[in-house]
Parts: structure tokens; sequence; C-alpha cells
DNA sequence: TAGATTGTTAATCGATTAACAATC
DNA sequence: TAGATTGTTAATCGATTAACAATC
């Protein structure tokens, strides 16, 4: 019998429980329960049950999950075990900012290279990330193995370094920049993080839940 | 009759639609149909329509949509019509440069206020938003009637500024740190940001979909 | 053993897709 | 009018919730 498929809000959630528990690692917590990751997450404890249950645990039974332990198996399940090299396009000062973020560099992720088209930038740059102009992209990419990207360009210059990173053979791109990035190519993911979205859709639940409340 | 509750898929699809729409007006586009809109959002056309249709729209009918008109009726229903003011918290690399950000400028949010907990970092920042050290969040988030507010703090002080926001009545927080941050108060949406948890998504989304070819 | 908590099946609920009538 | 595209109802599909048996 083979494993069957994840949904994709499923998926969605064990990664913030990966995150949250590697949270409870740090702070020395060993063990945690359905009910108690409800309280956390705003999951409920049915709804996170299910979820772990996808993934075929061996430790199955009573007295709650071992943090450690239900880790390595949401890491081993979606792929977080293997290093992989991701890449930042646009080294402004959001671009600059993700370069320093400390957690990445703990991170299974081994931020390999930077890329700006701004030669004066790469010179005058403090980072211990190896830089390159973005004309290099494509045999940086290819050359280093990079599998991920995270784009921080302006908006008119975000789209071509996506063609650039997809056609260099990026599987998944987080892009900064307000636009819409499209994927001509199947098996290649983006993710749009554009702050003036994410500030509609606060906008637009507060008002759904106000008109639920006063109607 | 009332108006039926609009799905929260729905609400986030439409507001990445409002964005995308808010692009194309830029580049002079007038006229848009839902097969187009498919192709550039990957949003299948019946489920473009079916979204819109919880608008209520008034301009029914064959033709395409105008975008302009459909852009003021998602704003009008969705809320984003009032203008609202919105603050930063953590004037770091990644806080200063949410600053600086132009589109927000243009946009119908206005960026009333900046806090870091630094009061050397207030004395040098340059920047046309008034600033205001960490311990008076409350007080001028109060006077100010400031309604979203965006957390780049480091990872161990986002929660307590967090409950400093919403114990001074702010009702959304898109958050930048590397935590998941709860909300103890019902009516609160928060938008958990963090780029580690984004580039676990990737991944893992790339894992199912090379098992689904694969197996 | 008794208590607690998980894992899993079944039932409900909601969202997406399909199809077609209504409209420009 | 003919063609094209929307708006909406009905049908399918999938995810969440509930309940309980299995397990530590």
């Amino acid at each position: 019998m083979t494993k069957s498929k994840i949904p994709k809000p499923a998926i969605e959630r064990l990664c913030t429980l990966y995150r949250f528990l590697d949270m409870c690692e740090e702070e020395g917590t060993t063990c945690i329960s359905s009910a108690q990751i409800e309280k956390q997450l705003h999951i409920g404890s049915h709804n996170v049950r299910k979820d772990i249950s996808y993934l075929n645990l061996s430790c199955s039974g009573s007295g709650g999950y071992n943090i450690k332990k239900l880790k390595s198996q949401i890491a081993a399940q979606l792929g977080f075990t293997q290093p992989q090299n991701i890449c930042i396009v646009g080294l402004g000062r959001l671009g600059t900012a993700i370069l320093a973020h400390e957690r990445i560099a703990e991170s299974e992720y081994n931020l390999a290279a930077g890329f700006d088209s701004n030669i004066n930038k790469l010179e005058t740059i403090r980072t211990r990330v190896p830089v390159f102009p973005s004309y290099e992209i494509e045999s940086v990419v290819r050359q280093m193995n990079i599998t991920l990207a995270i784009i921080a360009v302006p908006a008119d210059a975000a789209q071509s370094v996506a063609d650039k990173l997809i056609g260099a053979g990026i599987r998944g791109i987080v892009n900064f920049a307000p636009v819409v990035i499209k994927t001509g190519k199947s098996g290649v993911f983006i993710n749009n993080v554009d702050i003036l979205g994410k500030l509609n859709l606060l906008t637009a639940l507060l008002k759904a839940n106000s008109s639920e409340i006063y109607q």
C-alpha cells in the first residue's frame, strides 16, 4: 500500500507545527499533547491528531507526543532532512535583512548565494554569504545546486528574475516583491508574500468578522 | 435577505485578485475576462467567477470585467475603502526596509507610527514616519487610532509586543518574527510570515509533488 | 488496573467544479 | 442577431469534526 497523499491544508499546518515544536525544543520542553497544541496554535486537537496521523507515526498510543520524535517524523515525511541550498536575489534593505537573519543560519537551509544587479552594492556589502552579479544567476544556481530562492527585488524586476531562476532549475520561490509571480512550469512552487496583500487580508477578515457580530 | 458570508479561501483569492487588478490598472488595462485571470493567477475561471459572485456585483453580463469597477466593488465589500492607520514595531533592518516601502505610501494604508525599544535608533533613523519608544505603544496606538500593526522585532520580544498592541486595541497583526504569535482575544487576526516556515512549506510541497510523479 | 491520550472510522460540513441559463 | 462571457444552480469532491476503540 502506497502512503496516502497529505492534503495541502494539512501540510501547511504541519509546517506551522514543525516551527512551533522547534521553539518548544529550544525552551527545553520534551513532551506535548494535542490539547496543548490546540491552545497554542489555535488548531483543533482533532485536527492536530488527524494531521499527525498522515505521517504514519511509529510511536502510537497515549502520553502525548515526544517532541523530538515528532519533529523528526515531520521532517522525514515532509522532506526537511536533506539540507538544501537557497539563494537571495536583490540585496537592498529587505534582502540584506534576510541575509543577516540568524535563524536561517541555524536552520536546515544553507544560504549559498546572494545576487544583485548593482555591482557597487556587491563590493560594499558585508556578509559571509558569497555574492554575485545578477547576470550570473543561471550559472551559479546550476553549479551550486541551489533549489530554493528568495526574491527581494523591486516589483518591475521580479518576474524576469523569477523566469531566470526557474530556467536555471529552481524548484521553489518565496517572493517578497509586491507582484504576483507566475510560473509557466509545473513542479515549481511560488509563495507570494506581499505585505499589502497581507494587510488587505487582515482588513477583509476584520470586516467579515464585524458583520458577523453586528448583523 | 442578508448577504451570505464569503468563505475564507474566497476572501484570500479576492485579495490576490485585488492586488493583481491594481497592477493591471497601472499598466493601463481596462478590461479582463475570467479566462485571462485564470492564466495569470492560476485560479480556475469557474472559481474566479464564483468568488466574484459573492460580491453581488451590479455590472452583470458579458464582455469581461471592467477592472476599475471590479476593483472598487472588491474594495467596498472587503473594506478597503476607509484608509486605515498602521504601525511598525521594531526598526531594525527589516523594520526600516518596510518603513521605506514605496508601495505602502501609495496604498490605502497610512503608516502612522514606528516603534523601537532602542532610543538611539530612534534618534538616528531617517524617515518621514513619526517614531516613538516602545513603552509608548499603548498610548500612541490609542491616540492615533491605529488598527493594524506589523511586527519586526526579534523572536523573543514578539509575543510581549503583540500583547501590548492587542491590549491597546489593535485588530490585526502581520508578524515577521520567527515565532507563532497567539491572540487571547477573539476578533483579533494574526498573520504569521515566518520565512523559515515558507521555505518549509515549499520543501514539503516539492516533496509531495515528486512523490506524486514518481510513485 | 485505571486514567489519559492517541489513532482512525464515520458523519458532517464546506468548497470547488461543472454545466447551463441569463445577459451584454 | 450571433457570439462571447458572465452568474448561479446542482453535483462532486475534499476537509474538518465528532466519536470511540485502541493503546500506553
